[in-house]
Formats: structure tokens, C-alpha cells, sequence
DNA sequence: CCCAAAACTAGACGCGCGTAAAATTCAAAT
DNA sequence: ATTTGAATTTTACGCGCGTCTAGTTTTGGG
């Protein structure tokens, strides 16, 4: 295909008979040339081996084609696949994404904030930690550079967030177990980092309440990122020390669950839905691994790919207009009731 | 702190009283240049905003201080951590680690290394699919740029190769299971993707030979990373058909295990290595979730953090020598025991 | 066939920084 | 104080492409 390495535009333009303005032209938007002369680039393309520099291609540019994508943890399954979804929405529009995670710090998240604006993107989508982040910083970084929020919602910063329906999923799952044994109670992280955390708390004591029952928050210790960890540590000592007040445990998220049903697991006694279990355990996200779980975990899940495809959307739309108006939405999306064995 | 944007290189040469030649070299490596003008830089770096204009630095480098880091699969939390720990070498090197997953698919690998290509990377660090990776073109990029193979070996492809020492750990394994109860088989994909698999398979095999046992491979299909639906799926399968030629399992990777320990609970049988259970079942690798599997999982874990750093300092002088010699060094690091409550 | 609009070509300048060469200044050692 | 080699400044050019202007060609509609 290639029968010569070719090194720049100019040179390109030599071969393929076609003035460096247009190449240029072409290699920014394709179809902002007459269709005869893209398949002459196109044909001669595919007989000469070039790509144009993509630092010299940026370098004039006011804004590039760069899209940072930034998660607070790409060892967390959920969000590499969330991050992932959006990588090829943001690809097929011509875009390209930069996959950035934070890795559990928000000062990480702040410093890859700062690398993106060297890139000079044309936005920004942003899973943020939510209490533990900067908000005045993210917010600066949000008036330079147009900026959708997902999954974790910073009041008032960005042009949009488009995140899950917290309300109506804990709603969903609440109303499951109340429906189908006893009532359950809330096991989370005393000071969760995440701001659906939070929603999810809110939302599981009004649905209680709407149902006419006791809510009950097993708030347990710990900080980081590892929740599975934390949930097998405080599962095994709110089992050891008898303090559960219910034999139905909802989790704030699937991952404190898996903890959670390793150490009851380890603890002897066993989880399932049928009778003559000693608990029954729920989550919320259907996190990629809670199919493997044993049993196999009940829990809600967030509906990832609606909120990809709707965040990549909302930020290439907001990049057309280039609409600098004050206007933000936000996009929730309901969750589905996942039912397995554990609940 | 920062009292005025500064635009440019020459903008901030004025203000701080350096010539934009040294700052140059400044920005490039800080300890080249004198102490004493590198304390003015960094007071007026202080007082002043300034960051040097990525696209526009690169562009002249003949190499940058990007380093590419190629995984096959971000979603799996065994490259997202090993990645994470690479990262974090470069960057103490004061390089720029550029991260992408090719998301299990060998053509994604091949347009990540076209995509880095562009970048001019000073190097690259990439663990390939190694059997479904396009060898050919893996090996022109290698004679291009100064690459390090991690975790999965392509023979004479690459300067080095950093990985697991398979037959040792596999021995430990097997001995292990020998010794404490019924002899494994060994339960694998058919059709594997990875190197390791087969070497893992051939190690398993010389081992119970070695001991004088009668080894028994339990090859199963399925195609792609799901490893944990294979497994179960798989798993689910060989137990119906009570096909299983021991009751000691010895799964080629963790992820298969998490599979086939889910199968085996939804089959109403028990996991354990005390008397009165069905199986034993052990992994191999150490997986994140393998420690909240229920019951936990006996493994073998893989030094990620050795591998890791060798990987990154390997690649690190390689790129200081800019040695362009012929010759390939192979690391391996020993695995051990971890043992937990399935074997 | 004509003509206006659209698309193209040719030429030129600029972006911000790397880098080379020569001149100058500096630091440490004689 | 003098020497000497290293560090710095000055000057200048180049990287590859964006983008502007002016002039030319092509296109499609009447």
C-alpha cells in the first residue's frame, strides 16, 4: 500500500496533485471538500504512507479535536467500562478521547485536569470524586474549557451532568425487599466520598419511610477506594459483634456487598433468598463482577450505556454550538432491578 | 501566585530575566542548567504563569518524553493495577506515561500503536495478546521505537521482556495440591489468547509428571476476555455432565476460578479445602477479586510490582543508552503461594 | 452557453518552541 | 589577578501545519 514514506504535507501534496490548503482542509473535516477531490486524497492516501503531525496539526489550533476523558479509578470495572462506552461514542464522532484516572486522589484529578488543558481540548468529560474534589479548582477549569459532568454531580459546576436516577433505583430495590421479606437495612461508609452515596442514604430512608418502616444505617468506617476491602473488614465485625439490626442488608454499592458477602461467607453462615438462609444481601450498580458473586448478587443497575452515550452527546453538541450560555441540565437515568439469588 | 498570564516562552524569558535558550533547556531537564539560574526559573515560575506549550515542544524533538503503556485490557483490574504502578515509575522519571487499553481486541492494539506512533514516544511498554496479535507489524513498530514487552512474551520481538515465571509458580501450585490432597487437573480455554495460558498448561503438565501423577487437562471454549462468564458457563457445563476427573481444580488464571467457583455454588455444591466439601479450586495470579471470592481464593500471585518496576526501568535505560544493540533480555520473577480457603 | 457561486491553487505569514553557532559572561582554579 | 572551561546570551533558522489573501478553476442552474 505504502510504495513511499512521505514526510510532510507539502510533499504529500506534490504526489497526490492536490494544493496543501486543501490537504489541510481535508485532514480537518474531511467532508468540508467537493467529494471529487476527497477520493483523490483518499486514492492517493492509500498509495503513499502519511499522516499529518498531529503535534503541528495542534499547535495553531485554538481548540483540537482532543476530548479528556477523567474517572476517579480505572481499576474500578464499572467506570473502565463506563470510560470505555464513552472512548468509542467520542471516536465515531471523529474525536479523540484521553482517558485519564485519578487513581483514587483527588489531587490527581486535579493535576490531570491541569495536563488536559495543555492539550488544548475541545472538552471535557468528567467523572468527578465529588466531596473529596477541589470544587472551586474544577470549577475555574470548567469556565475555560466546556465541561460535562457524569456519574458524580458537583452542584452548579459544568455545562450538564448526566448521572443515574438515585431516587428511583434505591425506590425500586427498597420497595423489592420490603415487598418480598424483611425490610432492609443500609450498609454504607460512614463518610463516602461519592455524592451518590449520599442520594442513595437520602433516598433509602424516604422510601423506607413512604413504606412505613424503621430505617436502619449500618454506617461503617474506612476510607479509600477499596470498598470491597472495607466491606469484608466492617462486614466481619458488625457480624462478629451481632450489632446487625436486620437480616436483609442493602448495600450502598455492589462492591461493599462482595465484601460484605465474603465475610459472611467466611463467617459461616450463608445468603440467599430462599428460606433457611441467615441473610439476605442487595447491592446497587450491577457492577460487572456481582454475576460471579455467590450467591449471585440482587442489585440495581445503572443504565452505564445511556449515560455514555448521553454525555459524549451533551458535550459534542455543547462543542457545535460553542454556546457559552449559562443554561445546565441534567440527565438522570432510571435503574433496572437486577434479580440473582442473594436477595 | 500567579500575577500575570504569561503566552510564551519568550513572554516569560522577559519577565524572568533568562534567555529563552536556556529556559528551553531548562524546561527540558531542569538539572541542566547551573543551580543558581535554575533557583531564578523556578522564583519566577512561581511569580508567574507560565506552562510551555506541549504541541509546540514536541514538535522539533526528534523524541519526546512520552512513553506509550499499551494493555490489552483495561476493564481487567490485574492490567489496570499493573498499569497504575508503571505509571507511576515513569512519572518519577519525569516522563509522560500516555496509557491505552486495546480493550481485548488485537486490532485496537495495532491502532494504539499507530496512535503512538504519532505521539513519537520515547518508548513504549506493551503487553500483547501475543498469540492473536499481528506479530509482523508488532515487530516493525519495535525496530521503529525502543519497546519493552510486559506479561505476555512474543519471542525476538521488543529489546526485553518482563513477565512471571509460569513454570515456577505452576509448581508451586501443584505441588501444593499434591501434597494436601487429590491431584489437580487443570482447567483452561481450549483456544487461548495469551501466552501465558500455554505456557501455564505445559508447566502443569511437566509438574504432575514430575510427581508422578496423571495429568488431566479440562480444555473449554469460548472466545474473547470474559473470562469470568467462560468459567462459569464453562464450569456450569462440565459439572452437569460430571465430567470432571478430579475433585481438585487448578484454574489456568483467577478470573476462570471466580467463574467456575460461581458455578459450582449455583450447583449446590461446596468449595473447601477441609474434609466434607466437593472440590478444591485454585487459581493463578492473584486477581484483585480473588480475595473476596466465596471462599476465598487459593492462588498463586504474580510479583505485579517487581514486574512493573523492572518493566519501567528497563525501558528507561534503554532509552538513556539509546543502545540500539541486538540484544533481548528475558526477566522473570517468581510467583507464590497465596493460600486461602478453596485449596 | 453563460455566469455566479463554490471550490480550488499559489504564495505567504505565523504559531511556540528546538536547536545550532558564535559571542559573551561566569565560576572556580591556578 | 589570570587562566580556563563551562554556562549563558544573542542571533538566527527550522519544524509541520493552520490560515489568510488573491487569483484561478470548476460546478451547477438557468
Amino acid at each position: 500500500m505504502s510504495s513511499r514514506k512521505i514526510k510532510n504535507m507539502e510533499e504529500f501534496a506534490a504526489v497526490s496533485g492536490i494544493s496543501r490548503p486543501t490537504l489541510s482542509k481535508f485532514f480537518n473535516d474531511p467532508t468540508s471538500v467537493r467529494s471529487s477531490t476527497r477520493k483523490r486524497v483518499e486514492a492517493a492516501l492509500d498509495r503513499y504512507d502519511y499522516r499529518p503531525n498531529l503535534y503541528a496539526m495542534n499547535q495553531n489550533r485554538r481548540l483540537t479535536k482532543n476530548i479528556g476523558v477523567v474517572v476517579p479509578h480505572l481499576a474500578d470495572p464499572f467506570f473502565a467500562k463506563i470510560a470505555r462506552t464513552i472512548e468509542e461514542h467520542i471516536l465515531r464522532q471523529g474525536f479523540r478521547p484521553v482517558l485519564l484516572g485519578s487513581h483514587g486522589s483527588p489531587e490527581m484529578e486535579l493535576e490531570n485536569l491541569e495536563n488536559l488543558r495543555m492539550l488544548k481540548p475541545a472538552g471535557v468529560l468528567l467523572a468527578a470524586f465529588g466531596r473529596s474534589s477541589d470544587h472551586a479548582q474544577i470549577q475555574t477549569f470548567t469556565e475555560e474549557v466546556p465541561t460535562v459532568l457524569f456519574d458524580a454531580n458537583i452542584e452548579k459546576v459544568g455545562k450538564a451532568f448526566i448521572g443515574s436516577n438515585n431516587e428511583q433505583s434505591v425506590d425500586l430495590i427498597v420497595d423489592y425487599l420490603c415487598r418480598t421479606g424483611e425490610p432492609p437495612a443500609f450498609f454504607e461508609m460512614k463518610d463516602p466520598m461519592n455524592p451518590n452515596a449520599y442520594k442513595r442514604r437520602a433516598a433509602y430512608v424516604r422510601a423506607m419511610e413512604r413504606l412505613g418502616q424503621t430505617p436502619h444505617l449500618i454506617q461503617v468506617g474506612g476510607e479509600g477506594w477499596e470498598f470491597e476491602e472495607i466491606g469484608f473488614r466492617e462486614g466481619t465485625r458488625v457480624i462478629r459483634d451481632r450489632s446487625l439490626p436486620s437480616k436483609t442488608i442493602l448495600c450502598s454499592n455492589d462492591r461493599l456487598a462482595i465484601g460484605l458477602l465474603s465475610a459472611i461467607f467466611e463467617a459461616g453462615m450463608s445468603v440467599g433468598i430462599e428460606a433457611g438462609h441467615d441473610f439476605r444481601v442487595a447491592g446497587h450498580d450491577d457492577h460487572p463482577f456481582s454475576r460471579f458473586t455467590c450467591p449471585r448478587l440482587t442489585t440495581v443497575s445503572q443504565d452505564y450505556e445511556a449515560i455514555a452515550e448521553k454525555s459524549a452527546a451533551t458535550l459534542l453538541a455543547l462543542i457545535e454550538e460553542s454556546d457559552s450560555g449559562d443554561s445546565r441540565t441534567e440527565t438522570l437515568f432510571d435503574g433496572n432491578l437486577v434479580l440473582r439469588g442473594s436477595a
